[in-house]
DNA sequence: GGATTAATGTACGAACTAGTACGTTCACGT
DNA sequence: ACGTGAACGTACTAGTTCGTACATTAATCC
């Protein structure tokens, strides 16, 4: 007999204490930022040690990345749920925002991450290249439903871009404003009495711009 | 003769003390973040020492929110800038959100606070009995020709604060979010050929939804 | 089965950071 | 002119925080 050769039993597994540090280290620098996430906290919650994340990854910043790294990586996850083509443009572009929507309510420690990734003028992520070129799939879609509409008769001409960054800006500030706006304004912006409410006015928000006569 | 009275030219200043180490730690708290700043930072760059942030503010805490709460006083002056009540509801909801606009693009170091306050989950701005209970000036005179367009037949029925919101996360993301916009898109939001552009998109994205058919 | 390398754990250090003890100087009333 | 308290400066400390030197154990290869 060689080797245990189970995967599942072996002791050290470097897949997976890999997995464990980058899982914790979403959460910790997520909840604290950057600067305010402390690496011997992530270790401590970790079932490995600190050494295990300058064995893996080098440093904090190192480690951060990484982090942004998988966290963007997720999103993509977003393009295969798009299936747009047969839906008229309203419907599709309805769609669209309405998964865009669902997205960002469903990733918070993601648009957290953005939020710190700009307070830090996006230096971490501008290191990356994996993520310094990647655009968003939504936008491949979002470009197609916009022509379709146009060349209909049906939609104005409009930047994809823009009306991404329209979309983006309601669902981002939906989650990344929700605690001073509930302390300045008294309302929680993600009650989920109001979700649908809220999920409707930006399908309404986005077609009535693009249909105004 | 008694004292030199002349106020300007006191060695000893109270007031010119404290502004001094508030404008100092609006810069640095606005740069780095909360746990980010660096009270000796902030010391050095007075003209004054360290032990008087402790002297004038107790500490790095209530320092910070002397700065938000500097902060966000400033946008009181806002309100004295709407003048709405004479204009057609579309003509006055163009300017509130033109003026909403230029405030926030002229605020970039309270945009970023506010962005700062949000990862620490508003916990400073809720210790705040100033700031807890502050209502954006806006939503006031919003409020208002809301109901005038209403009243006209022009416009829907639509809560002011959701109104607000949708302004908001338009004007804050523009500011918030442009490094990972910049980083991910190639575009910069704040480049001041496109200002226009996006100023108009925003009256006609807010007019366009009230008056949908 | 023994050598070699990958993976892991422990203990520590150097630098940083918020906060303070203590001493000094200036303004102002009388 | 002088006492008193407010305003200010220096030097320090206790605790924290990133990172690493060094030792150790498990897997893998022949």
């Amino acid at each position: 007999m060689a080797a245990p050769s189970s995967e599942a039993e072996r002791q050290r597994d470097k897949e997976r204490t890999r997995a464990d540090i980058l899982a914790v280290a979403t959460r910790e620098f997520a909840d604290k930022g950057y600067t305010g996430a402390r690496v011997d906290e992530i270790a401590a919650r970790t079932s490995t040690t600190k050494r295990m994340i300058y064995y893996y990854f080098g440093g904090k910043e190192q480690l951060y990345i990484a982090v942004l790294e998988q966290a963007y990586s997720a999103i993509r996850a977003l393009e295969q749920q798009l299936d747009v083509e047969h839906l008229d443009p309203e419907d599709a572009l309805r769609q669209l925002a309405a998964l865009t929507f669902d997205h960002h309510e469903a990733n918070p420690d993601f648009i957290r991450l953005v939020s710190i990734e700009n307070i830090e003028n996006a230096q971490h992520l501008a290191q990356s290249e994996i993520l310094s070129g990647l655009a968003d799939p939504a936008l491949g879609a979002l470009k197609v439903v916009l022509e379709r509409g146009r060349a209909a008769g049906r939609f104005r001409d409009a930047d994809p871009l823009d009306v991404h960054m329209v979309i983006s800006s309601y669902c981002v500030f939906r989650l990344a404003n929700r605690h001073t706006f509930q302390a300045i304004f008294g309302r929680d912006m993600l009650d989920p009495a109001r979700r649908e409410h809220y999920r409707a006015m930006l399908g309404d928000l986005v077609i009535d711009y693009l249909t105004a006569r």
